[in-house]
DNA sequence: AGAACATTTGCACAATTGCTCAAATGAGAA
DNA sequence: TTCTCATTTGAGCAATTGTGCAAATGTTCT
């Protein structure tokens, strides 16, 4: 790691206050997981997909050009940090957005990017 | 890449609707860097300790407990997806979160892990 | 039972990432 | 100018990640 420089001691308060409410290590850890699952493009391809309506593996493997196996990894990622949720009909999967967050979530960055 | 599977006849006016209302590539990668941004530790701790108050490259040191020099690789990125902004005073340089719209988005993230 | 098709999973590998270290740059003080 | 301290930058390296391939699993139909 690193040394301190000098300024520690005049901001000494400050760093104090701000360490206090940061949040707790395993929150941020979750927080970091979840914000990475938006952090690639074709996961979010496939979520900005599933912002229409509900799609299986087959529909997200021809929207999004990957194969079904790439895509089939990318939304379990999705489903173990619970973006995303599914239910099986006869052969097919359908995945559709877990909560309202993630489409709230989805829309404010295409607003912040002046879409 | 792969086969088409046989559902994509049925599902085809459906597969055409979703690809029509997609963002265009360009668009999906900014967005795909912009939440990677936040979907790191220490990104996210940065973050996270500038929702309180402005601070400098030591500062943010000193409360991740990682290196000067970390911390201002990962201020960088920060710097250039235009989620933090900075200024100089003397020899230090304060950074700060870039727009309301970087809050808001850590904010519905922390309601969402149920904080 | 078997065949057909959608999906998932494990492995391997290329590409990317985050960190440390050391050197460079910026800025104020002497 | 030189000295000191804060910050940035580039190189190198270990660790992580995303994908394709091939095999396995799940489900329906005959």
């Amino acid at each position: 790691m690193a040394e301190v420089c000098k300024v520690h001691e005049e901001h000494e308060e400050k760093i104090a206050k701000v360490k206090e409410k940061l949040p707790n290590d395993e929150l941020i850890v979750e927080m970091a997981n979840f914000f990475d699952a938006f952090g690639d493009v074709t996961r979010l391809k496939i979520l900005l997909a599933l912002m229409e309506e509900e799609l299986c593996t087959c529909d997200l493997s021809n929207i999004t050009g990957l194969s079904v196996s790439a895509i089939s990894h990318q939304l379990r990622v999705l489903k173990d940090r619970r973006i995303v949720n599914y239910r099986r009909e006869g052969k097919n999967v359908f995945y559709r957005l877990d909560d309202e967050h993630i489409r709230e979530i989805l829309k404010i960055a295409l607003k912040h990017l002046g879409e």
